[in-house]
DNA sequence: AAGAATTTTTGCGTGACACGCAAAAACGGG
DNA sequence: CCCGTTTTTGCGTGTCACGCAAAAATTCTT
């Protein structure tokens, strides 16, 4: 066990995070090219260059190859939440951390977004009811990961207090309603506006507006 | 066409809903005791004495079956707020419309719950993966039903605002964090205690404890 | 009440899939 | 340059979802 854990990124890991990544992407685009029952599983492996098995051996359904894009960005938040510092006020820290992950394809310009084939992703994996499973069950683990978040900050129990899960559960929810109310928002409107609000409105209560 | 609206019950329609249940209950018997992997959808249709095609004309997978209990218990929630008084304010309504659908299992006499099947249920969806995704997605489903009501009953748009669908996936989240709470707390807690904390919570902002 | 018209159930066939297992290939370290 | 470990691959198997059309059941019509 040569290194440490400081350098735990072996050549290997690196390679195999990216077919993993690969095989993601291919699902995504395929999927949203030709819609996800004309796509095979044996279609995405020869895309990436792999092995039908192999496929397999990465993700074990179609659906959650597609929706490891989703988990892997919705895990940044927690991770964002806890570079956050100490010393902002809870909600004004998870505001920054979820406005941080999500400063992408807001602006209006000829710029092509980048992340619009995560955007064709999303707007897929609502529409597909095989994909709805995968979609939220990742958005499960997500907020387990920034209920933890939570309760390091506020020195509260993820086990035993209600309080972090009910947090994070919350500002899923919010995140959730969110992007799906941007997607199809016809004068498009920034989405951080929209997430700000959200959040704003769950600190605030949820009075009746 | 004989009957109006009001009587739509058709002794056929009726008769649909009982196989319908059944093979849900089936499934979830059957799980339960023997571990989802060692349930085939063979032995649920021939358990309600039907064929194995005709699981499929009512479920198109076996989680579809398990979590159709659930689903069908989510969306009485929404129900049940409609028919709460118009003038009792919002969140109140919510929390009673909420704990009037979780008057159960919560006499700890010598009286076996009668829904000891349905909680088991609910232990196997959370713990099998293979089930986790059809559990979230019933909750989505029982949510949309619920932002309906929210909407209604606060004079604001389903499709337009925010608020609505911010309100249910918040009452959601809640819900799931508390029954999850309530299964596994070792000195076991009321539910209704657990439930209305947590909705009395999310209505005051989620202030840091 | 008997036949006609729907609706539901069923059987069969098909395409796809997830996964266990073991051989083969690729890779990294000494 | 060879050895041990990890990853890929091929193959076989059991399961599953679903389209289709015949058969059975149930409701409607007169």
């Amino acid at each position: 066990m040569g290194t440490e854990d400081g350098e735990r990124v072996g050549l290997r890991e690196r390679k195999k995070q990216e077919t993993r990544i690969a095989l993601s992407w291919a699902a995504i685009r395929l999927a949203v090219e030709r819609g996800l029952e004309n796509v095979r599983v044996e279609d995405i492996a020869a895309e990436v260059g792999v092995s039908p098995r192999t496929f397999n051996n990465y993700f074990s359904s179609k659906g959650e190859a597609i929706a490891a894009r989703h988990l892997d960005r919705a895990r940044w938040i927690a991770a964002e939440l806890r570079a956050q510092p100490a010393s902002k006020p809870l909600w004004e820290a998870i505001t920054d951390a979820a406005l941080a992950r999500f400063a992408l394809g807001q602006e209006g310009d000829g710029k092509h977004t980048p992340d619009q084939q995560w955007v064709a992703g999303l707007r897929l994996m609502l529409a597909e009811p095989a994909l709805q499973g995968e979609f939220f069950k990742a958005g499960a683990i997500a907020e387990a990961e920034l209920a933890a978040a939570v309760a390091e900050r506020t020195g509260t129990d993820v086990t035993h207090d209600l309080y972090p899960r009910l947090v994070a559960g919350a500002v899923g929810a919010a995140i959730a309603v969110v992007m799906e109310q941007w997607m199809r928002a016809d004068p498009p409107v920034p989405i951080m506006a929209l997430l700000s609000d959200a959040l704003r409105q769950l600190a605030a209560g949820l009075p009746v507006p």
